[in-house]
DNA sequence: CGTATGTCAGCCGTACTGACATTA
DNA sequence: CTAATGTCAGTAGGGCTGACATAC
């Protein structure tokens, strides 16, 4: 985790300023290095949260997968679909929770070529227990109120619709409105 | 670049749903983890138009840091500390940009303890390019106006600020206003 | 003296390519 | 047959730690 540097001014700013002097897009330049440079502290806080428990961030979310899931199990591939990452990086991240024991290889009922994740009894515990660790320091957010982290989630959410992380269609909602009861 | 992936839902939206069923802070958890998929997104577009180059998005961000400074050269400390990079990191990014001689290494004229990297003109040359390559793209922004544009950029750098990414005191103004004429 | 700068060897977790065996 | 699934070996680029020589 790069420390937060002792910079008397902000860099990302200096930099639009400068690039505007010569290029163009100085602000579409401005936005992506900020989510870049967000990223980047936000992974580190967190990453930084999860160490004690031996978790990284890629293997917090695929645990929470699984325990999201109907059975506490899934597919590879369907992992590896939600969790946008490539199937030899799944084979991977599921090797190292093996090893952890947080998860466990059950061939599939149906169809012999798949291999099923389910998670453990304590992959559930230490998702647990890295949930609390992460609520804790609001996943590194504690910036921004309420209707803020709204604006930004919509705003991140045109950016993912665009690129095409899901289809436009549909009765999506935009807003999980995830302090509502469930309807 | 994992492949925009062909899923009938928003895997963010669901997955918001299913945290608020049974945990906290399940706005924080949306936003965290859509910034980490936005930055994975922009980031493969951003890749994917600087390959033809040979350049890599850090090494892209050392060579437009050393065309922005006043003789085109920079200690390898001072770019770290723009860049957020470990020391280490730095000197395996000077390394290879050595190696494709856009940079040089020069001595510093009075501390003989630090190490001048200064571009050269094949450094500019493609510097030069590659930003051609990403204005063209426009950093795969283009889901955004421009006023949207504004409020995420103040949103983020709320979120840098408050993570000490640069102090906030000052007389900064918080948007370039990269499309003004400098005053 | 203590501090700062850059480099080196080495390790880690991740992303990918290409090839492959197995099964639908 | 074609297509899908998961695995393996190997490579690449990046982020770190610890140790170190050098210079302020």
């Amino acid at each position: 985790m790069a420390a937060p540097s002792s910079l008397p001014f902000d860099p990302v700013e200096e930099a639009a300023r400068k690039w505007s002097a010569r290029w163009e897009d100085a602000d579409a330049m401005a936005v992506a290095t900020s989510i870049m440079r967000v990223q980047q502290l936000l992974l580190g806080r967190i990453e930084a949260a999860l160490r004690p428990l031996q978790l990284t961030f890629a293997r917090y979310e695929a645990l929470v997968l699984l325990c999201f899931s109907r059975n506490g199990s899934l597919p590879m591939s369907k992992m590896g679909q939600r969790l946008m990452v490539h199937p030899t990086s799944i084979t991977n991240i599921v090797d190292r929770l093996q090893t952890q024991q947080f998860i466990r290889r059950e061939p599939h009922p149906t169809d012999r070529r798949t291999t099923l994740v389910a998670i453990t009894d304590a992959g559930r515990e230490v998702t647990e227990r890295a949930t609390a660790a992460l609520v804790e320091v609001r996943f590194a957010l504690e910036a921004l109120d309420p209707e803020q982290m709204k604006t930004l989630y919509d705003l991140l959410r045109d950016v993912r619709l665009h690129a095409g992380d899901f289809p436009a269609d549909e009765h999506s909602a935009t807003w999980p409105n995830a302090f509502l009861p469930p309807t």
